[in-house]
RNA sequence: UCCUGGGUAGCUCAAUGGCAGAGCAUCCGGCUGUUAACCGGAGGGUUGGUGGUUCGAGUCCACCCCCAGGAGCCA
């Protein structure tokens, strides 16, 4: 259903050319050259190249008065021409005037990232922020597709929570009608109880960390991407991510080709993602590689950024890190039959030094070993009673994972900093716009 | 929270302890193929705050506020 007869989006341009055109949008840029001017002209679909002459007095006296990021509708014929910066041009017959814009803050020269995120609102229209952002949907709309399409129901977890998840790290709380209530930091214990309802279970939702961490890596809200398998283990669970990863590049690069161009993305890096297979280390091997590499870690260690960096740049590919101490790891997490010191969990790196961007593990289904775990863990049973409940009525062996979807998009996108994959980024000390 | 670097025009940045500057943006003028266009002119400042040293502080000292980068923790 084509939902709007007027006019054409800039994406379109190339089905147009010859045709009269309306095109609706905001002047990115403007130059001039006497009788002359070029209209930049955006329309969050891409920009094109608009000409105004002298010829045409009413057009070119406008568009002298036209500020930079005033609304307008464009009336013309579009046509190849290389001397447009993007390869079309459009030679104008009449612009409507809809909003004269005030003085812009963002000019076409440097900015500073405090500025620039204080005009976020803003700077989310100039020509890097919106590939960014549209290369944000393609992944979305990439993850929904590719468990639609392989039995997974989405199910909803909950935003406010009166349990933490994994109880060491730092939560927001809110005032739950006089009741002690936190934001959730994962809604993974949901997903649990979703999927021993429906098997196959998944969503999409809003993560907070309330940890003062103030690096790109971090945003205090972020968005994760969560799966629960019934009947799945270990093994299945790495497999699942690996495909659902290098089916999201599959996706982005081609349905968003234009966006990662212009981003200057190295295409041929994400291309070989999917060709090959994702490298596996064990948390053991891990620690050894690092030695060699003179980085001094020793056994119970975690990894920190320059360790996964370390790590991802001798693989030179996403690289799962298997089998951890179960010290080190989560209360719910399978024990490895083989060492019951490790758990059978994975983080995955993604290449390229976007760090961890998927943790997931195999989940304990046996109640005796849980109890044990949220004593050893120091939990308190009576919030998780629920959560135990999953192992009284019919328990099956389980596994999930979480994947942070501003780093999958920072990596795919190439964009070294999170604030730009989401946006309205929350961050220690920014809370507006 | 800790470490490091910053705060001067709307923005990005200059300025030996000695008259507060440039580019962009804005306004005025010029140019019929511009590519962050270019050329000429104009307006625009409580140098983050408080206190101190000094004949004199944007510059030195103390405390505070704010911003950026990184660490830890994590996705």
């Amino acid at each position: 259903m084509k939902v709007c007869m007027t006019t054409t989006r800039i994406e379109q341009i190339r089905q147009t050319l010859g045709q009269e055109i309306w095109i609706e949008g905001w002047l990115y840029n403007k130059r001039s050259s006497g009788g002359i001017q070029f209209l930049q002209v955006r329309d969050g679909s891409g920009i094109i190249q608009g000409v105004v002459t002298k010829k045409n007095e009413k057009n070119f006296l406008l568009a002298e008065r036209l500020t930079q990021e005033s609304s307008i509708r464009v009336k013309g014929i579009a046509k190849e021409d290389p001397r447009s910066p993007t390869g079309y041009e459009l030679s104008i017959q009449e612009i409507e005037l809809v909003h004269l814009a005030e003085e812009y803050p963002i000019t076409p020269k440097d900015h500073g990232t405090g500025f620039l995120m204080d005009n976020r609102h803003l700077w989310m229209r100039s020509s890097k922020q919106v590939p960014v952002l549209r290369i944000r949907h393609e992944v979305m709309q990439a993850i929904r597709d590719y468990f639609n399409e392989h039995g997974f129901i989405a199910t909803e977890s909950p935003i406010l929570t009166g349990v933490s998840v994994e109880g060491t790290t730092t939560l927001f709380g809110v005032d739950y009608f006089g009741e002690k209530a936190f934001l959730s930091q994962s809604g993974q214990l949901y997903l649990e109880a979703t999927a021993m309802a429906l098997g196959r279970v998944y969503w999409i939702g809003p993560t907070f960390r309330a940890e003062q961490s103030k690096t790109r890596k971090h945003l205090t809200e972020f968005w994760m991407a969560e799966a629960e398998v019934a009947y799945f283990d270990h093994e299945d669970n790495l497999r699942l991510q690996e495909d659902l990863v290098k089916y999201i590049i599959g996706r982005v690069i081609q349905n968003k080709l234009p966006d990662l161009k212009a981003l200057d993305r190295d295409i041929s890096k994400l291309e070989k993602i999917i060709a090959e297979s994702f490298a596996r280390v064990t948390y053991k091997q891990a620690i050894d590689l690092l030695n060699e590499k003179g980085m001094g870690k020793s056994w119970g260690d975690d990894f920190g950024a320059p360790d996964e960096e370390a790590i991802s740049d001798h693989f030179k590919k996403p690289v799962f890190i298997e089998k951890f101490p179960a010290v080190m790891k989560a209360f719910y997490m399978e024990p490895d039959p083989e060492n019951q010191e490790l758990v059978k969990a994975a983080d995955l790196i993604a290449p390229e030094g976007y760090g961890e961007i998927i943790g997931g593990s195999e989940r304990i289904s046996n109640k005796e070993l849980l109890l044990k775990k949220l004593e050893e863990h120091k939990l308190p049973r009576e919030p998780y009673e629920w959560y135990i409940d999953l192992r009284k009525y019919g328990s099956v062996p389980h596994a999930g994972f979480g994947m942070g979807v501003e780093r999958t998009v920072a990596w795919i996108t190439g964009v070294t900093h999170l604030r730009e994959c989401i946006p309205f980024p929350r961050q220690l000390h920014r809370l507006t716009p």
